[in-house]
RNA sequence: GGCGGGGUGGCCGAGUGGUUAGGCAAGGGUCUGCAAAACCCUGUACACCGGUUCAAUUCCGGUCCCCGCCUCCA
């Protein structure tokens, strides 16, 4: 039984159907993160984005390729120093490691935090400095076709070349010109203030650097993506992810590189994540609330409960972090854990009842991703009086493909008590047939001192790790 | 200035022209020696002001406030 899976295009701005180009695979590329410094947990939402399509798509059966650059090179010059070094080159000096170390350590940190969270592991995760040769190609393609020209060692792209320019984010010319900031200087060299820079001439204090036919120099900050995705995904491929933030001027400028070079569309659907607010702002590293995933976990919280709270929220839509929430679902993921371990899981076909569920959450998922749907219908199963506890549990066992949430854990990690606990149970149930409650009382309480959660059952005690 | 997204009950947040979102927390109840777990019940929310309508939180107009992008940024 197969939904169709649709999703959000922000380029057309409807919610349109996944059909894979080639007919067989669903190609999709996600922006990763930026290597020199820890991601932090509204990173991790937009990274969760492409993990959750990828589920979602695999759910309802489809073959998926999905690959997420790894940015090791930093774009951006320093400004307050101008020395013309880089992100990368600031943690290097900051950290006292080279440059491939820094990106070594944090795309390390980076897929430790994103296992934490739950995110399969893409198929691929290309590097953007192993990908230069590919940016000069298009680059050199760009110049070739009159989309592109150099001054002095830096290519701009010509953006009045290019009649799409602002499909995506609105920004068309005429708009952008109407908005310009008078902030901002104009960058002489430029046709246009408009155009961008597609490679730069590398200043003198510039380490990281590649030879190019229009010298030493380093890419500009979209070119890798058209680079990557082309070559991994193909000149024509399925589904685009990244923040909201990517929108203008990155995804952008992408479009306007890559369709520019071949001629015709590349990336199919568009999807775009709201933001992580705290405190009422983007988390972000200048508005120092950021929290890392090891920071969740620090505080008790199981990591996966982060995934939940997250499911509670339209992927588009903007979401306010807060501690009281996340403990929230933190309850709520242990709780539903619980639930499925005292449920064996039913053998063979399940009901009438099931199936509505099941049906239930399959068109949530498949409606652009309305996971605040899809968990409130697992919610209702859990407490649903003519579903078979069997089947509950084979139901969420099956959607846990999607959610991710590693629903089974306590039923498949058996837990057994220590002799000491056994023979304390014992113990209260000995105390409580003779009606000695202050001693039934007091064994409970050194049961729960050690983080167990007591229970009378009709057959006696019972415990259980809180 | 340009482009875009919001203001929902204690918290996070769906959603809709008239009928319960959901979770967590809270209060009450059943059960229990007392608890716990489980189950049941409860809260009468939709920024403000007008308008349309038999009926608006949901549509229209205006006001206030918040947030994002326009510069690396998920």
């Amino acid at each position: 039984m197969l939904c169709d899976v649709r999703l959000f295009n922000s380029l057309t701005r409807e919610i349109e159907e996944v059909v894979p180009v080639d007919g067989k695979t669903v190609k999709i590329y996600s922006c990763g993160p930026t290597v020199y410094r820890y991601i932090h947990i509204g990173n991790m939402r937009s990274f969760m984005l492409g993990d959750l399509i990828r589920r979602a798509l695999r759910f309802e059966g489809h073959d998926v390729r999905w690959i997420m650059n790894i940015t090791d090179v930093g774009h951006m010059t320093d400004e307050l120093t101008d020395t013309g070094r880089d992100k990368m080159e600031l943690a290097e000096s900051d950290e006292g490691l080279s440059a491939a170390e820094i990106a070594d350590k944090y795309t390390k940190a980076f897929l430790e935090d994103s296992d934490l969270v739950g995110i399969e592991r893409a198929d691929l995760y290309p590097l953007a400095t192993e990908h230069i040769p590919e940016m000069i190609a298009i680059i050199d393609t760009l110049i070739e076709k009159g989309h592109a020209y150099e001054v002095e060692g830096t290519v701009y792209y010509d953006v009045t070349t290019f009649p799409g320019y602002g499909k995506l984010s609105g920004n068309t010319l005429d708009r952008l010109r109407a908005g310009h900031r008078q902030e901002l200087a104009v960058d002489p060299s430029k046709r246009h203030p408009e155009d961008f820079a597609l490679w730069k001439v590398a200043g003198p204090h510039r380490a990281l650097k590649w030879p190019s036919p229009w010298g030493d120099g380093y890419p500009g900050w979209h070119i890798e993506c058209s680079a990557m995705s082309m070559k991994h995904l193909g000149e024509r491929f399925d589904v685009h992810t990244g923040g909201n933030d990517n929108k203008f001027p990155h995804h952008e400028d992408e479009i306007a590189q890559s369709e520019g070079a071949v001629g015709h569309r590349v990336t199919s659907i568009w999807v775009h994540g709201g933001f992580l607010q705290m405190g009422g702002q983007k988390m972000a590293k200048s508005a120092q609330n950021i929290k890392r995933v090891t920071d969740l976990a620090e505080q008790g919280v199981d990591p996966l409960a982060y995934r939940l709270l997250c499911f509670g929220t339209r992927y588009r839509s903007e979401m306010d972090f807060s501690w009281e929430a996340l403990e929230a679902a933190d309850s709520r993921v242990k709780q539903l854990r619980k639930r499925m371990a005292d449920w064996a899981p039913a053998a063979g076909s399940i009901g009438a009842g099931a199936k509505g569920f099941d049906r239930r959450f399959r068109s949530a998922v498949a409606g652009d991703l309305d996971m605040p749907t899809a968990v409130k219908v697992a919610n209702e199963l859990v407490s649903a009086p003519d579903v078979p506890d069997g089947e509950k549990y084979a139901l969420l066992a099956t959607w846990d493909q999607v959610l991710g949430l590693d629903l089974e854990r306590d039923a498949r990690e058996r837990w057994e008590p220590t002799d000491e606990i056994t023979a304390l149970v014992a113990e209260r149930d000995t105390a409580r047939a003779a009606r000695d409650f202050a001693k039934g009382d007091e064994i409970r309480d050194r049961l729960q001192a050690m983080g167990l959660e007591v229970m009378d059952t009709p057959e006696g005690t019972r415990v259980r790790p809180r």
